[in-house]
RNA sequence: GGGCGGUUAGCUCAGCGGAAGAGCGUCUGGUCUACACCCAGAAGGUCGCAGGUUCAAGUCCUGCACCGCCCACCA
């Protein structure tokens, strides 16, 4: 029973962990002794290529104390961990180790490749649900799923068809975002806009000439603002807001595109801007997605310019074809200098449309893919949250997510990576976009579409944490599939947790190296340290500048319990036989003085504030309260004052240290697991729990103290 | 172009209508037996700026500035 000085992680987590493992205890089913209520966590899987960062340290600690909470209140609790394939993510990593070798994908070929792919995942796929055991996680690892499982594989193929019988899915050709890079499609949330500098190029667009000995028609033009003037060989019309005076001639007439020397009308439509540029634009419906719409209002045709590779296409004139963009680019303004159709340029500041998987600029392209329909999931999934059946935490992200439903475009479904699950209809060679598997997974990991026992007991589940970037990649989608397949929400409550920045308030990126690695927070202050350290710093959904001397402050809390505990045991050693049973409150409230009385109300009343802010998602509150509660009302005054008491009252006293104590670990418990439970396992108590992690929740009783 | 969040002690943050708080850091003192990853105590803030509401405002309202994030069809 003796313990050291110090508190060393090290000698303790991996033990403790194998303990709970042992136990069985994380599988719900294995628990003894547990209410009829469930409470479910669906992990959101990480991505089979991640490591650990501090994004996951937080959303695991998170969810970990709610689980721990839930599971000491003594409910049914499931925590269900998983992976995701990770369609484009995943591939590129593969790819990128082929590059290596000097192959890519096509060398391999589709069967070989993917059989590589396996390799990669068997080998490295499970890293990140290791690192989360370090953190003390206590998922259930036995239900472990894979977005790739056969079952997982079959539901979505279930899902897929549902769609397709309904109508809901369609195959077109439309002007979709392409990444010349990865050769596939992407959706529109998979885009990232970096703003660089560009220039804006004034065009002229000389007036087609019907009668050439008309002199006033000479040297007439419209003149064009862009920022891409090597899409101008695939313009179909110049645009004009029909409000705009300056254009009200033009009406009706034609103009000549230059260099390519085809004649182009002038058209009229309201979703031309007429503060922009000369407000006269170009269309060029095959790479522009507003240019693709003024197109459909005026029944223009496409001209594709630019191909899948990112280069000019055979429609182009033949000087251009073949060249890459910016090389087109080039020529094209060489070109209209040389010809004196370039007015002037500007310099100007431009979004471009990176691929969030490599960051290559995505085109516009015309493609043949298939498409589920939004109208009606979309609708479905805004009801349900403006009903209140889902709640967001903080309340303001509903904002975002009505945002992006109310004008949401049908969903690309389909991308051309070999990586994922294959449109389940003959004859397609496509995989379906990750996020499509990934939408359904709090009810396929509870193994729909059979309907067994998990699913019934476990859906809806209780909570979704995640971070905001993915409210509507991911939130949004789970929540439309979960009301079309379950006819019910997939959770009640979507916690959306803060983002952890740098000190300087800038985003930790591993390839500036600003990033902090928790596996070395763990390794430095260990596990219960980094945890503490970094729920003390989750406030009301504020984003986390993240200081080290936190969770340096977690270590010193976690010394201070250690200590705590070394001198209740010291001081209960003298009385032989124990005292305490673990389930009874206390010890008879007679005899108590007025420093007994005082603890025990405190901690009464830390036992409700735990609760609230646990039950509100405050876990800095929680945190602090007891903190709080522990170090200055237990240990500076109350663990004082036991010091100077008279010799008669020992025993009295010694009871109230270990159940003052024993009380503070189960409330600790869910923050800090592994030293809590490391010293309940060494308490002398009558009829001890096999773990602490299965005792029993604390009431708030005396409020009478 | 819209929207959201932030601006409080040297640092990171609580407080959101009634006498300025925590952790870390700093300083002073202490420590014979739980802990120096300790104890007792102290210093340190005209609560971003300017107006307004109120008996009373970090706390509510209006405007502005700076920082950060999100959305958008600025071609």
């Amino acid at each position: 029973m003796k313990l050291s000085k110090t508190y060393s992680p090290k000698q303790v987590e991996d033990k403790i962990y194998r303990l709970w493992q042992k136990s069985g205890f994380f599988n719900p089913d294995k628990r003894p002794a547990q209410r009829k209520k469930t409470y479910c966590i669906t992990i959101p899987p990480p991505n089979i290529t991640g490591s650990l960062h501090m994004g996951h340290a937080l959303n695991t600690v998170v969810q970990d104390i709610l689980i721990r909470f839930k599971r000491l209140q003594g409910l049914r609790t499931l925590w269900l961990p998983g992976t995701d394939h990770a369609g484009i993510a995943a591939q590129n990593v593969v790819e990128k180790e082929l590059k290596k070798e000097g192959k890519t994908r096509f060398d391999l070929g589709r069967e070989k490749f993917i059989e590589r792919m396996w390799d990669w995942k068997k080998k490295y796929g499970n890293i990140i649900l290791d690192q989360l055991k370090k953190l003390g996680a206590s998922c259930d690892w036995s239900r472990k799923v894979f977005t790739l499982d056969k079952n997982y594989s079959e539901a979505v193929k279930t899902a897929f068809l549902h769609y397709y019988k309904k109508g809901w899915i369609y195959r077109g050709k439309r002007v979709i975002n392409w990444c010349p890079r990865c050769q596939t499609s992407l959706s529109d949330l998979e885009l990232e806009y970096k703003e660089e500098k560009g220039k804006l190029w004034y065009i002229k667009y000389p007036l087609e000439q019907k009668n050439k000995r008309t002199k006033e028609q000479k040297n007439k033009y419209v003149l064009v603002a862009t920022t891409r003037p090597e899409t101008m060989l695939g313009d179909m019309a110049v645009a004009v807001n029909p409000k705009d005076k300056r254009y009200k001639n033009l009406k009706g007439k034609k103009v000549i595109l230059p260099l390519v020397e085809r004649e182009i009308p002038v058209v009229a439509d309201n979703l031309v801007d007429p503060k922009f540029g000369t407000g006269a634009v170009k269309v060029t419906p095959a790479h522009d997605f507003t240019d693709y719409k003024i197109a459909q209002n005026h029944n223009l045709t496409f001209c594709q310019i630019i191909d899948e590779q990112g280069k000019i296409t055979e429609e182009a004139p033949l000087s251009y074809q073949g060249l890459t963009i910016l090389r087109a680019r080039q020529k094209i303004i060489e070109d209209l200098k040389s010809k004196k159709l370039l007015e002037k340029e500007e310099a100007y500041k431009i979004s471009i449309p990176k691929c969030y998987r490599c960051s290559t600029t995505v085109e516009f392209i015309p493609s043949q893919q298939w498409f589920l329909k939004m109208d009606k999931l979309a609708k479905m999934a805004e009801k349900a949250v403006r009903q209140g059946k889902i709640k967001f935490i903080p309340k303001r992200f509903e904002k975002t997510y009505f945002d992006w439903l109310k004008n949401v475009r049908d969903w690309c479904i389909s991308r051309q990576i070999w990586w994922g699950h294959k449109i389940p209809l003959k004859d397609e060679s496509d995989v379906l976009d990750t996020w499509f598997s990934s939408a359904l997974w709090p009810f396929v990991t509870l193994g729909w579409p059979q309907k067994n026992n998990d699913l019934k007991r476990f859906y809806p589940t209780d909570v979704l944490s995640t971070g905001r970037d993915i409210i509507n990649l991911w939130v949004a989608r789970m929540i439309f599939s979960g009301l079309e397949f379950m006819k019910k929400v997939p959770f009640k409550d979507v916690y959306v947790h803060a983002t952890v920045l740098t000190r300087e308030g800038k985003r930790m990126s591993k390839s500036l190296g600003t990033g902090v690695n928790p596996l070395d927070l763990i390794e430095k202050y260990g596990a219960d340290a980094t945890r503490f350290g970094i729920a003390w710093q989750v406030m009301g959904g504020q984003d986390i500048k993240f200081v080290e001397d936190n969770i340096m402050m977690g270590k010193k809390f976690c010394n201070k319990i250690w200590n705590a505990a070394r001198f209740v045991l010291l001081e209960i050693e003298s009385a032989k036989t124990l005292l305490l049973h673990s389930s009874r409150v206390l010890v008879e409230t007679k005899n108590l003085n007025n420093v007994d009385k005082r603890i025990l109300g405190e901690l009464n009343k830390t036992i409700k504030s735990v609760n609230k802010h646990l039950e509100n998602f405050q876990f800095g509150k929680a945190a602090q309260v007891l903190y709080d509660f522990f170090w200055h009302d237990f240990c500076d005054r109350y663990i004082e004052e036991t010091k100077r008491v008279d010799i008669g009252c020992q025993q009295r006293t010694q009871k109230i240290l270990l159940y003052v104590l024993l009380t503070s670990l189960k409330l600790l418990h869910p923050f800090v697991p592994f030293i809590t439970e490391e010293i309940y396992q060494k308490l002398p108590l009558k009829d001890k729990k096999p773990c602490l992690m299965v005792e029993t929740w604390p009431n708030s009783l005396h409020s009478h103290l």
